[in-house]
This record gives structure tokens, C-alpha cells and sequence, in this order.
RNA sequence: GCGGGUGUAGCUCAGUGGUAGAGCGUCACGUUGCCAACGUGAAUGUCGUCGGUUCGAAUCCGAUCACCCGCUCCA
């Protein structure tokens, strides 16, 4: 099938095309000829990246808002470190839930523990469970019949890709030759069930049937979804350690540290920002699944009564948040999860909620940006039974002691970026530079240009001196630029592509009224403004 | 992981067996008085990589890597 270029695809397309011209996102050892699912931030995109999380830091960590009850809330940072003791990982069960031999699916991709295959089928595949009502196979008698009707009715809604229901005439007279070929032996219900996945028996052997689907499952291949390094020189097993896959265990790690030096009480959050790797089974779609990435993630520990109620405070901020920061439109979405698809670690929570973002790539459906889940008290209840270390909170007020349940809003910042640059994005094919990134002053790697209209006459020295002041009072926010070279448009239209907001060109009438031209990024228009109250008006564009 | 597509200058692309190209961008100089302006000039490529066929390969074949699209997956 020929693939079709959608309006969607060519946005992306020129969106990473401009990304590597302007020099925000490079492929990862680009002239090597790349690795996958791998990506470098050249000079613009480090700075939006910085700014983004300079912005989540400030709103969350120094400055977050008032509790529910118009309370203050204390949140206090962290940067844990990447590799931790490799029993981090088994308690938190990252390794566990990987580390066992998976196996694939054929019909409908759907990945099994192997070890878990058996008891998956009989307790939670529902055309399994209900294929079993329709025989006995104790006595290993078999009624051809009424499995036929199964296979028919309720056996093609619930198991679409079993043998049985493909194919019923041949699979039955698999089974009926085995039943009648040995009737001392009847098999068991085991032996039955893989008949029952059992298309072409010659050719394949018994097979074993998905829990969902039906469908044939392929041999068990050990998926490890986290990177592994040696701490040591010897590279043996005893020193194996893993590359985090999110941040968070290094917060529950630390929370009694934090608890024991910091004089905060429950409830209150611990934040940390910082890269993780995971072994995606298929890094995709340009900076949204890479392999290496980075998380905001704040862990608000709290009484498992008050769980709901902060639970909907975060979820509310989190998403107020990203509209503050320019993703305000129809492309941000709160969705509260369904129960069926709930982490393990949510599921006697009371939800999850993600803030998804419309990527061009996910059109017209949405993709994940951010995560607020109640993990209840999983992860200390985990790390509490594997370290033996006393995790409890003993509250003072409440004269309660208790394991604090957790509310998680945690945040991709890599998929952060990604969404802003796509919000950014826009053309106007009427502007003889069409492609403008119109980034919220707040995270725009460039803050404000300063050019001279030409390059004599005095205003190269004055434009240099204006430059200067602006940087001294605004510097530390992002970038400040100047530019003396080419026409004017060519630099206007440069500071469109970077998405810098605003532009002020030092003109003939900057040396003789002390007015400077302010240009507006987003509109192309022009006022003349004092020189004297540039610096002013950048602070009122910036909001500081 | 499966199927399809693409890979030539910073970007967009032409070149289909015989000397490596264009537009834009970048840089320099000049000109220039408010939106990629104009003039002149310059730099930039092991044609993704490796192997094969051939007197000769960007071009044909094979493998491989990366990216894009569709399924799939993402505790």
C-alpha cells in the first residue's frame, strides 16, 4: 500500500525539517548514520527544553500553587541518581514484570508471561472461561455439536482468532481423533485447549492459544524493556545494574530522607526532573517514543483519605499548567482512564487521568503528555517489605501511624517539547516567510532581537548598547539576540522560524526621536516605541 | 516485530550505467532606509553504509542502518 501523505504527515515533516535547519532537534549521532530511537537538542531546542522545565519547576517546586482548601502546599525538589541497587527495581517490579519470558501474540500482538499463560486462561480470558461452560474435560467426552455453535455464536465475538472458531470442522477432527484414539488417556484441559488453538496440526504441533484473542502464541522470547550496564569492571551478573525507567523510585528511595532533613509533614510532594530509558519495543515518531527521555515527575505523598481529593487538585493543575504554557487550545485533553486500563499499581486507586496533547502524528486521536495517577501506597508498601526499612509516617495530628498513598502527576518533558513545537508550528504562505513557531513567550528559546535597520550611521552602536541592557535584565531567561547582517526581512524572518516574539529595529529616527520599531512575531506588526521603555515592554511580553 | 515507502549540499529536490547538479539557506564584499530586497563572489558532497555485477555504479543487484506511513506494542 502506497503511503498516502495526509496534510499531518507533511506538517510533521516540515516540522522536522525545520527543527534540524534551526537547529532545535538533530538525529542522535547523525554522521554515523544515526541510532535508533535516539535524539540530540542542538542550541534552540536545549534552550526551549530548559525553559520548559524551568517553568515546571518554578510553578511545582518553588512557587506551586494554594491546596484545595486554600492552604499552602510544600513541595521540595531532588536528583537522584540514574543507577540504583538493582533491588530497586525488583521491588518496584520493573524487573520482574520484564525480565520473564514474554510471548507474542500472532493475531492480535497482545505480549503473555509465559509462566503466566495457564492461570491467565482460566481465570481472566473470558472466551476461555466461557468456552469451558460448553464441556466437561474431566470426562473427556466432547459434544462436536455444541462446540461448533460455540464456535459460531459467542466464540467468534470473544476468541476471533482461535483455531476453533477460524476453522471448527477441521479443528474438531483433530480433537475427536485423539478422544477416540485413546480412550484410556483423556486429555486434560490443558491438552483440550491447545486442540482448540490447533488449526494445522502437521505443520505446527499443538499449539497455545492468547488469552484475549484466541490466536496462536509465538515461542517465548525474553523482552527486557530496561537498558542493563555493569557497575564494576567485571561484566558479570553479580554487577549488573540498570538504567532507571522513570524517575520516581529515586523519589520513594529517598522519601524518608527527605521526611528526616526537611521539616515537611504529610502531605506534602518531592519533585525530580531528569532523564530515563526504556527499551520501547518501537521508538517512533520523531522525539514522542524515544529511548532515552526525560520526566518531571512529583510524588505527593498524602493520608489515604485525603487520596481523591488531591488526586483532582493535581489533575486540575497539571492541566491548567500546560494551557499556561501555550497548549491552550482543542489539541489538550483531560481523559480520565477506564478501569480496564489501569497500571497495576492504580488499580485500587481512585484513577488516573492523562493530559493528552493532539500530535499531528496521533490526528485526529491524542496522545499521552502527562500522567496524574493515584499509585496508592504501592511503591513504600514495595520498597518497605524489600528493604526491611521502616517507611511509615507517624502522624502527629492525626496520632495515626500509616504508609502515605501517593498521587503522581508526572510528565513527559521530551513529549513536552515535542507538543509545544507542534502548537508552535504554523504557516501563512501569505508572509514571504510562511513557517513562524509561535512559542509562548514563557518557554521561546529567544526572547527578544535587537537589529540595526542598517549597518552605519550610528545605529549598529546604539542597537549593540540596547542589546546589552536587555540581556543584563532578561539574559538568564533565554536568549537575547542582535544581528547587523542582511536586509532586514531576512533577520525579521529568521526570529519567525526561531519563534522569537518580538523584534525592536533601531532606525533613523531611533538617532534623532528616541523611538525604536517593536515588531510582533505572531501579527507582523509594527509600533514605534520609546527607547527608554524597550525593557519595560520585553518584561510586560515576558509576564515578569 | 510485520508490511509499504524514502535516503544525493544545511533544507527542498532533479539526475535511471559514462566529468556531481538546481533553488533556497549560509558566509564575504558592496548597495540598502522596515518583512527571506538587489549585485558580485565563496564555501559546502566518500550520492546513508558495506558488499556484488560492470571497462565504468548516485543509477543495476544483495545486505545493513536511519527516517516516514499503516498495523502492533509501550508493566
Amino acid at each position: 500500500m502506497p503511503a498516502e501523505k495526509t496534510p499531518d504527515s507533511k506538517m510533521m515533516e516540515d516540522l522536522v525539517s525545520l527543527c534540524k535547519r534551526r537547529g532545535f532537534v538533530f538525529p542522535a549521532s547523525e554522521i554515523y548514520g544515526g541510532i535508533n530511537g535516539f535524539w540530540d537538542y542542538g542550541p534552540l531546542g536545549a534552550q526551549l527544553k530548559n525553559n520548559l522545565r524551568d517553568a515546571w519547576w518554578q510553578d511545582n517546586v518553588l512557587m506551586p500553587p494554594m491546596g484545595p482548601n486554600g492552604e499552602p502546599v510544600s513541595v521540595v525538589g531532588l536528583d537522584s541518581a540514574i543507577i540504583q541497587n538493582p533491588k530497586v527495581w525488583e521491588a518496584s517490579g520493573h524487573l520482574a514484570g520484564f525480565a520473564d519470558p514474554m510471548r507474542k501474540c500472532a493475531g492480535c500482538g497482545h505480549f503473555v508471561r509465559d509462566d503466566h499463560l495457564w492461570e491467565t486462561l482460566a481465570t481472566a480470558s473470558e472466551w476461555h472461561q466461557s468456552l469451558l461452560q460448553e464441556f466437561t474435560p474431566i470426562s473427556g467426552a466432547i459434544d462436536s455439536e455444541r462446540l461448533m455453535r460455540w464456535a459460531k455464536t459467542r466464540g467468534k465475538k470473544l476468541a476471533p482468532n482461535l483455531a476453533l472458531v477460524r476453522n471448527p470442522e477441521v479443528t474438531l477432527s483433530w480433537i475427536a481423533q485423539r478422544v477416540n484414539g485413546q480412550p484410556d488417556a483423556p486429555p486434560d484441559m490443558m491438552e483440550f485447549t491447545r486442540y482448540f488453538a490447533t488449526e494445522q496440526l502437521h505443520a505446527t504441533g499443538l499449539q497455545e492459544p492468547c488469552p484475549r484473542c484466541g490466536g496462536p502464541l509465538g515461542e517465548p522470547k525474553a523482552f527486557k524493556l530496561m537498558f542493563e550496564t555493569w557497575a564494576g569492571l567485571v561484566q558479570d551478573d553479580e554487577h549488573k545494574v540498570y538504567l532507571r525507567p522513570e524517575t520516581a523510585q529515586g523519589i520513594f528511595l529517598n522519601y524518608k530522607n527527605v521526611l528526616d532533613t526537611s521539616r515537611v509533614r504529610v502531605p506534602f510532594g518531592i519533585a525530580q526532573v531528569g532523564k530515563s530509558f526504556r527499551n520501547e519495543v518501537t521508538p517512533r515518531n520523531f522525539i514522542f517514543r524515544s529511548r532515552e527521555f526525560e520526566q518531571m515527575e512529583l510524588e505527593w505523598f498524602c493520608h489515604p483519605d485525603e487520596a481523591r481529593k488531591w488526586f483532582e487538585f493535581w489533575r486540575d493543575h497539571r492541566m491548567q499548567w500546560w494551557q499556561s504554557i501555550g497548549l491552550a487550545g482543542d489539541n489538550l485533553v483531560l481523559r480520565q482512564h477506564e478501569s480496564d486500563e489501569l497500571s497495576h499499581y492504580a488499580k485500587e486507586g481512585v484513577g488516573t487521568a492523562d493530559v493528552e496533547y493532539r500530535y499531528p502524528f496521533t490526528a485526529p486521536g491524542f496522545g499521552e503528555l502527562e500522567g496524574i495517577a493515584h499509585r496508592t501506597n504501592f511503591d513504600l508498601a514495595a520498597h518497605q517489605q524489600h528493604s526491611k526499612a521502616k517507611l511509615e509516617y507517624f502522624d502527629q495530628e492525626r496520632n495515626e501511624r500509616y504508609l502515605p498513598h501517593v498521587i503522581e502527576p508526572a510528565a513527559g518533558l521530551t513529549r513536552g517539547v515535542l507538543a509545544i513545537l507542534c502548537e508552535a508550528y504554523t504557516r501563512d504562505e501569505s508572509r514571504a516567510s510562511p513557517e513562524i513557531m509561535k512559542f509562548h513567550p514563557r518557554v521561546a528559546p529567544i526572547k527578544a532581537a535587537v537589529f540595526p535597520l542598517v549597518n552605519k550611521d550610528g545605529m549598529p552602536e546604539v542597537a549593540q548598547k540596547l542589546h546589552a541592557e536587555l540581556r543584563a535584565r532578561f539574559g538568564r531567561l533565554g536568549m537575547i539576540e542582535t544581528d547587523p547582517k542582511q536586509s532586514i526581512g531576512k533577520r525579521y524572518a529568521r526570529m519567525d522560524e526561531a519563534g522569537c516574539p518580538v523584534c525592536f529595529t533601531i532606525d533613523g529616527e531611533t538617532m534623532t526621536a528616541q523611538t525604536v520599531t517593536a515588531r510582533d512575531r505572531d501579527t507582523g506588526a509594527q509600533e514605534k516605541i520609546a527607547l527608554d521603555k524597550v525593557s519595560d515592554y520585553v518584561a510586560q511580553k515576558l509576564g515578569v
